[in-house]
DNA sequence: TCGGATAGTCAACAAATGTTTACTGAAATT
DNA sequence: AATTTCAGTAAACATTTGTTGACTATCCGA
């Protein structure tokens, strides 16, 4: 790449790390100014707009960038998931694996998912919209899934991701001080999906059988 | 009560709400600031220390109170699962006509349990495990999970608050417009938590039966 | 080699923020 | 009736914020 635009991206990735660094203190990402971004990126406020109209623009960004990860690991979780045996634990050891990897922005998804900007809302919604998608095509090939219909094919790939991003927190801050959590957020996890996906497989319907009235 | 005390509360009670007003605008608690919060009231910005030390305790008021709305809604929800038959079907009900009816309370716990505010997210957190605490003990009660051991009650018991809590937005977003999610909320969460109690239903512990190899 | 494009600097601006200090007046206490 | 208490006001403060315009130096294409 020609040295002027490879060092332009570079101050741009700056900016989005430094961005991420700042939220590492435990803030959320509509608490830091433009000012503070650039102060930590070690560069004038006024350059901040050689690359973002706003800070909504660079939380749009990073949103993207953290999807780019995330994509990144779905797909080798869907590869892993045609092999036989023992998806769910292979499964949510590679997501966590990547999770660790891409910690910081995992905790930008995380803490944003409901979070200030609702642009930046809007965006990791979408992103959240697609997994379900992409999640439920996989399970529709799936032979011990095959009495589900679409309704319940879409609602049972809604909860499966949102029961793996709902612990991510868990995961996340299990990172940093492993003593937090009562129970390790890992197996937690794959045991969580285990309870979803027996009851999925043993599903009869929405009104149940006799044996299904909860 | 005295008039003295009284119009304080009162005074108080404004600030908290004019919070909630400014949050229905679709932004962050942390993107709110103290004179914003006291001209919303009505109010001049140094009476604010008349109440709170600074926002981040007013946070804290408006979790307590979000939770004395939460608490009310999960003792019916108990109450009602001592009844037989259709427990879901009812505890859900109950429990989201009480968020319909404290729309703006439920609001601010669903953005701000990962939000900006540490202590506010920390203060969540420790309601959040309560509640979980409280329902392992309800659903140790129930014949049907008499083969769960105590770990599988908890993490079950911590799902079934993620998945509550996690469609929340859902929620939401659909009493304001309600054309915006694929399905009905309400009766997808049913559908959700039934995959979920199936499941528990039919676990056979963490190695599963050769059936329950995912 | 020249001339334009441009990433980043510098300085300045109005506006908004959190917080403090002294005050006012009504309610509570004595 | 006199005095204290205190919720809310008024004004001022030092900072910080987002944004702008003119600049500088460097890289790029001609």
């Amino acid at each position: 790449m020609l040295p002027r635009a490879e060092k332009k991206l570079q101050t741009r990735h700056t900016l989005l790390q430094s961005t991420l660094d700042l939220m590492d203190g435990g803030r959320g990402f509509c608490g830091l100014s433009l000012r503070e971004v650039t102060r930590q990126a070690g560069v004038v406020p006024a350059a901040f707009y050689r690359h973002f109209e706003d800070m909504d623009q660079l939380g749009l960004a990073l949103v993207q960038e953290s999807t780019q990860s995330l994509l990144t690991a779905i797909r080798q979780v869907r590869h892993n998931e045609l092999e036989v045996g023992g998806a769910i634990d292979a499964s949510v050891r590679i997501f966590l694996d990547h999770v660790e990897a891409n910690r910081q922005h995992f905790m930008f998804l995380a803490r944003e998912q409901f979070g200030g900007s609702s642009l930046v809302r809007q965006a990791i919604t979408n992103v959240y919209r697609q997994f379900s998608n992409d999640l439920m095509a996989d399970l529709a090939d799936m032979s011990r899934l095959k009495h589900l219909d679409r309704e319940d094919l879409a609602i049972l790939s809604d909860l499966l991701i949102k029961a793996v991003f709902s612990s991510l927190p868990d995961v996340l801050d299990h990172l940093e001080s492993p003593a937090t959590a009562p129970f390790d957020p890992q197996s937690a996890l794959v045991h969580k999906l285990r309870f979803i996906m027996i009851g999925a497989k043993h599903w009869l319907g929405i009104r149940g059988g006799k044996d299904q009235r909860l």
